[in-house]
DNA sequence: ATACAACCTGACCAAGCGGTCAACTAAAAT
DNA sequence: ATTTTAGTTGACCGCTTGGTCAGGTTGTAT
């Protein structure tokens, strides 16, 4: 209600429905993949005629592509939490906190990010080849410095981070197999362990405790 | 060549069609996803004309649904290495090593199988509920009578079984951007540290070494 | 007040989809 | 030798899809 009846103004509009939109697409992207979904239904979920969506967006895949690099500057952001960290214990525990954490946030995108990869990252591999590639070894690099340091076991950098990226990712993409074998949504105290299993695995995995 | 002209038998007519369609439908729907794939595609790279899968197969649900059964007993023959083994280093060590193997011979099925997760499992639901349970809360038993017996450090078996799921299925699912940032498929000698790297990372994380 | 540009949308279209079927060939049973 | 059954396939069908467009509405600049 309130002053839902002031008229809105261009900008306003524009973001508001383009918002809108994304929303409705990743949801349905994430439940449905790039070929089942559909824009009748991404139109229904975000309660705008159809013909609407193709006045913001120009085709299916260019609204899907906006989906895609939406989550992978998430990503990007939650990269930062590793970064700045005198040592493994703070650095890689609060990377596995802000995945974990996005996992249970943003469930929809991170399923969409692994349904385009398991696809063959037809829409990003761009992005895989750039910025992921450089991100991987800046931080491959990091956790070489922790070793060298004596700051936790000699492990293989990057199967670190998959395993990483992997474990934390799991939560999301298959939370409806989590959910199932629980009986349920996991309940705050149930993500708060999930968090501290992971955390202790790996921490005492790479001989940082 | 050789006595390829000798007529084939019904037997071997219906058994050789099946088989070249259903490895066919794997590779398809680990590609596009159940909606993006395409029972003309699907009839082109088994080399059939289109109607000829639907005489063997009534239709396209029917056939991704025996893909992923077909996933599942791979899956559940796996799971028996974890089996009669004295603790959890032989048993979780053997586990681990078996995922890996299919991770690297059989992608496209875990491809198929993650998908159909992470859809909600429209098909396999029954499976999840019923055979996964069932497994889950066995193997969750052994590993708790290992923690009982003082042979690995207390953690949670369910978190344990996610991440040994997810690292080793991390390998088939994420592979194209393991290869993509790999700079090419992961080598003979690759694969041996990939595997040494998640089991030295797993068996240490939860003290068993 | 008027002109302009941005926004909106029901109706429509060509293309591709899963699935069917009748006519055919080839193996097996009689 | 003949009948029956299993396997094969081009042509076809109804339906849904992504995408278009003409004509209308609404905010904004003059």
């Amino acid at each position: 209600m309130s002053e839902a009846l002031r008229p809105l103004r261009r900008n306003e509009i524009r973001q508001q429905n383009e918002a809108l939109i994304l929303q409705a697409a990743e949801k349905v992207f994430a439940e449905a993949g790039f070929g089942g979904a559909t824009m009748q239904l991404i139109a229904d979920v975000a309660g705008l005629p159809k013909a609407n969506l193709h006045y913001y967006f120009t085709s299916k895949e260019e609204l899907y592509r906006k989906v895609v690099s939406n989550i992978f500057d998430i990503w990007l952001h939650a990269a930062e939490s590793m970064d700045n960290a005198p040592g493994p214990v703070e650095g890689i525990g609060a990377y596995i906190d802000a995945k974990m954490e996005i996992s249970r946030r943003h469930p929809d995108g991170s399923k969409v990010w692994a349904s385009e990869v398991m696809h063959g990252a037809p829409v990003i591999q761009d992005y895989l080849e750039t910025t992921l590639r450089d991100w991987t070894a800046g931080r491959a690099a990091l956790i070489q410095g922790w070793i060298d340091a004596g700051q936790m076991a000699a492990v293989n950098p990057d199967h670190l981070l998959y395993m990483l990226w992997a474990a934390t990712q799991h939560y999301a993409d298959f939370g409806h197999q989590i959910e199932t074998l629980n009986g349920g949504p996991l309940t705050e105290s149930q993500w708060r362990e999930a968090k501290d299993s992971v955390k202790v695995m790996i921490l005492r995995g790479i001989g940082a405790v």
